[in-house]
DNA sequence: TGCTAATATTTAGGGCACTAGTTATTAGTG
DNA sequence: CACTAATAACTAGTGCCCTAAATATTAGCA
C-alpha cells in the first residue's frame, strides 16, 4: 500500500538503467571517435592507452600495467603482443624476476608520443563541448569508479 | 625549449586526465556489478538491455532495437540469435515487409519481466550513492552523448 | 514490365574483455 | 633441502562490437 515507496523505487530503478545504458553508449560512441585519430598511428584505443601508460613509466610489467589501467592480465596480454608486432614495443622477461614480463617502449614507440598531442585536441575540437565540462564528467566517472571498486571489494 | 607547452602537453597526455580513459573503466565495472545479479537470469548486460526494450514494445524490427540501444544491427544480430537460442525470443519476417525481422517475446521472455526489478535495485544498493550523484552524471552523459552525435553527423 | 536504388539482415574478419584452468618461477616453512 | 603456497603470465572458450561486403526483398520509375 505504500505508494511512495513504490514510486520511488521505481524511479530508482528506472534511474539506475538509463545510467548504466548511458554509461555504455556514451563510452561505445567516444571510443567512436577516437578511431579515425588512432588509425593513422596504426593503434586501437586500448592500445592507445597501453601507449599512454608507457609513456608515462617504461619498461613496465604486464601486471603492472594491468592494474594501471584497470584490465584483466589476460586481456593485456594477446594486446601488448600485438603491440609488439607492429613494432611499438619489445616483450623480455625481467631478469630479476623471471616470472614477470616486462614490457619496453621501442625507439619507434617512444617516438610516437610527439602524435599524440593531436588526438585528444582532436577529440575535444569534435566534441565541441567546453573543458570543464568534460573535467567535470571526468571527475563524477572517478567517483564511480571508486564507488564500483568498494563494491567489488566488499562483494568479495 | 618550452618547457611550460611541454608540461602542458604530458598533463593532456596524463592516463589520468583522459576522460574517455574513465568512461570506458566506469562502463566496464560497472557492467562488472551486473555480472553475477543478470547471471541468474542467463542474462549478459548488452542482452539485458535488449530485453529492457522489448519489454517496452514487442514485436520490434532489428534495425529499430538497434536504433534504440544505439548499435550496429550487424552487431544485434547474433545476440539476438542467443537470446532465440535460451529461449526467451522468437525470430520471424514481418509478413508486411520480408525483409524485417520481427523479434517478440516468448511467454518465458515475458514472465522473465517479474525477477527484472531486483537487478538495478541490487545495483544501486552495491554502488551506494546518493540519488542526486547518479542523476547529475546521467545528465552530462547525455550531453556528450549528443555531442557524439552531433559529431558523427558532421565528421561523416 | 524491367531496371535501379533503397532498405533490412546476415556473414566474415579483427580486436577487446572476461572466467577458468595451466605452466613456470619465486618465496616461505618445516 | 624438500614441500607447499603464492605470484606472473599465458591459453582456451564465450560473447560483444565494429567495418566491409554479400544477399534478399521492396519501392520507385521510365
Amino acid at each position: 500500500m505504500s505508494t511512495d515507496a513504490d514510486t520511488y523505487a521505481s524511479d530508482l530503478l528506472a534511474l539506475d538503467q538509463q545510467v548504466c545504458f548511458a554509461l555504455a553508449v556514451a563510452a561505445r560512441n567516444v571510443i567512436g571517435l577516437y578511431r579515425p585519430l588512432l588509425q593513422p598511428m596504426g593503434l586501437t584505443h586500448p592500445q592507445y592507452l597501453v601507449m599512454l601508460a608507457l609513456w608515462e613509466k617504461s619498461p613496465s610489467s604486464l601486471t603492472e600495467l594491468a592494474g594501471r589501467l584497470s584490465l584483466e592480465p589476460a586481456t593485456l596480454s594477446p594486446l601488448v603482443k600485438r603491440l609488439e608486432a607492429v613494432g611499438y614495443v619489445t616483450r623480455a622477461r625481467d631478469a630479476k624476476d623471471e616470472r614477470a614480463l616486462a614490457v619496453t617502449l621501442t625507439e619507434e614507440g617512444a617516438a610516437l608520443r610527439a602524435y599524440a598531442p593531436a588526438v585528444p585536441a582532436g577529440i575535444v575540437a569534435r566534441l565541441g563541448m567546453p573543458l570543464t565540462e568534460l573535467e567535470e564528467l571526468r571527475d563524477r566517472l572517478h567517483v564511480v569508479i571508486e564507488a564500483t571498486r568498494r563494491a567489488h571489494a566488499n562483494g568479495g
